[in-house]
RNA sequence: GACCCCUUCGUCUAGCGGUUAGGACACAUCCCUUUCACGGAUGCGACACGAGUUCGAUUCUCGUAGGGGUCGCCA
């Protein structure tokens, strides 16, 4: 039975790489019917809170990644705290202290006596890597008040959780002869580890806080990013399934998903294509869907919606127009009110020839006389009233776009016609002859 | 400084001794088009460097350079 973990130490915001690494864990599990446990590393009390930790249980929420034991989830190799571990800690640090393995020191600190032998890491992703007989000081495991440090709670755990696999960031690869010597310290096996490859900034430099796109709730959940968007593309950062195509489900990638597959080299991230598979996976959405994903971020820009019908179609209308749920607001808030602003190139287009509230006019008068008010009805009534203008069509759409919407850009005129209806439809066109031709 | 990992278009990557070195994002041009987009087509663009092994190296080995990581009483 696979067990696998992300044992993060709760500092806010969730990392997209402590994300990733989520991820690569959870695929695992997925993948093989195992279990996915998440354990919090709060074991430095000084700077762990509990809104911090609250960060982290959100975006991985956030991100479809449900853990089946830790906090919330509950199991039966809890608690699932460090900071609620300690008499389990005492008991194996007396198993070493019996062993002749640690010593204190003067101030109180216990150092573990490396073996000071040869120690090899059999890594999946990145082979077999041996560490020389070490010559650092021996490690300090718990301090002088009592708390332990992580590399000791670290194990411990893995050995009290009967964690098989552990798949974490390379920045650990170092440190992970330390581990087996305190597995072997124990008596235990230690699992089978894969050091997955770091996220680094375009520049090359490593991706911390505070770097764009570092963190998922400030960057992409409040960004207007997508869940699996963002899951798509975090697995194909230093992966790549065997697969004909980019975009993929959860489902699929949890399908495709090899270990042995994961490069190891580092790679840098790149917002422009994490913003187009968001674009892609929104293009695929029901009108429902985006709606609902949507309204959020609608509604914090001061939309009101009345008619989800309507708001359904209006932001479906535009849907590929856009790569993020924050940019739908500015492309549909006309549907939503009838005092929009007149863009200036707008206002100047309509300005430009006198002819153009004729024009206007004359769509009104066709659009009044319509038996039905239908996409199709609509567009036929403009070219009709283009034809009695002697106009093409061409030359009065943009006219009645910019009356109807105040904007020169957006989804098709008969389509915002058809959609705010008939009544607001020839509102519109008299407010834009009054305020602006 | 020591040790560890890494190195194909700007970015993510395919490649696992013989390829016109393929794809995606980005960028450019064209087509489509009532706008903005989408879509389609085309283009631009890479094997870090040096030895060696081999009939033949992007591919295997070694070295150099460069990038990243670790060496905490942080995790």
């Amino acid at each position: 039975m696979i067990r696998v973990r992300f044992a993060p130490s709760p500092t806010g915001d969730l990392h997209v790489g402590g994300g990733r690494t989520a991820l690569f864990n959870w695929l695992f599990a997925r993948k093989n019917g195992g279990t996915f446990i998440l354990r919090i590393e709060d074991t430095d009390g000084a700077r762990n809170t509990e809104e911090a930790q609250r960060g982290i249980v959100k975006g991985l929420r956030w991100l479809g990644l449900d853990w089946d034991e830790g906090p919330e989830a509950g199991g039966p190799h809890g608690p699932y705290f460090q900071s609620q571990r300690k008499a389990i800690y005492d008991a194996y640090l007396a198993r070493l202290e019996a062993d002749g393995r640690v010593y204190t020191e003067e101030n109180g600190a216990v150092r573990f006596k490396f073996s000071r032998t040869a120690i090899t890491v059999h890594d999946l992703v990145c082979g077999d890597v041996t560490f020389a007989p070490t010559e650092e000081p021996d490690m300090t495991i718990r301090r002088p008040d009592g708390s332990y440090i992580f590399h000791f709670v670290n194990v411990v755990d893995d050995i009290e959780m009967k964690m098989t696999h552990v798949f974490r960031g390379e920045d650990h690869l170092s440190n992970t002869w330390k581990h087996i010597d305190l597995f072997n310290a124990f008596g235990a096996t230690p699992p089978t580890y894969a050091h997955i490859p770091l996220i680094l900034n375009p520049d090359g430099s490593k991706m911390s806080k505070r770097d764009a796109g570092s963190a998922i709730e400030h960057s992409y959940i409040n960004e207007g990013f997508l869940p699996d968007a963002v899951f798509n593309y975090l697995a194909m950062l230093g992966w790549t399934p065997r697969a004909d195509k980019e975009v993929l489900t959860r489902q699929e990638l949890v399908q495709l998903f090899d270990p042995s597959e994961i490069h190891s080299a580092n790679a840098r991230f790149d917002m422009h294509k994490c913003q187009w598979f968001n674009a892609q996976f929104l293009r695929a959405m029901t009108p429902e869907a985006l709606l609902d994903a949507a309204r959020p971020f609608m509604e914090s820009q001061g939309l009101v919606i009345a008619d989800d019908a309507m708001a359904a179609a209006a932001v479906f209308s535009v849907k590929e127009k856009v790569s993020l749920l924050t940019e739908i607001p500015a492309w549909v808030h006309y549907f939503f009110r009838e005092d929009y602003p007149f863009e200036a190139d707008v206002s100047d287009k309509l300005k430009a020839k006198p002819e153009n509230s004729g024009l206007l006019r004359a769509v009104a008068g066709v659009f009044a006389g319509l038996k039905e008010w239908t996409e199709a009805s609509v567009h036929a009534a403009i070219e009709e009233a283009a034809k009695g203008a002697s106009v093409k069509p061409g030359a009065l759409m943009p006219l009645l776009r910019a009356a109807l919407s105040g904007q020169s850009r957006g989804p098709g005129v008969s389509t915002i016609a058809h959609l705010v209806g008939r009544e607001s439809t020839l509102r519109r066109i008299d407010r834009a002859l009054a305020e602006v031709c």
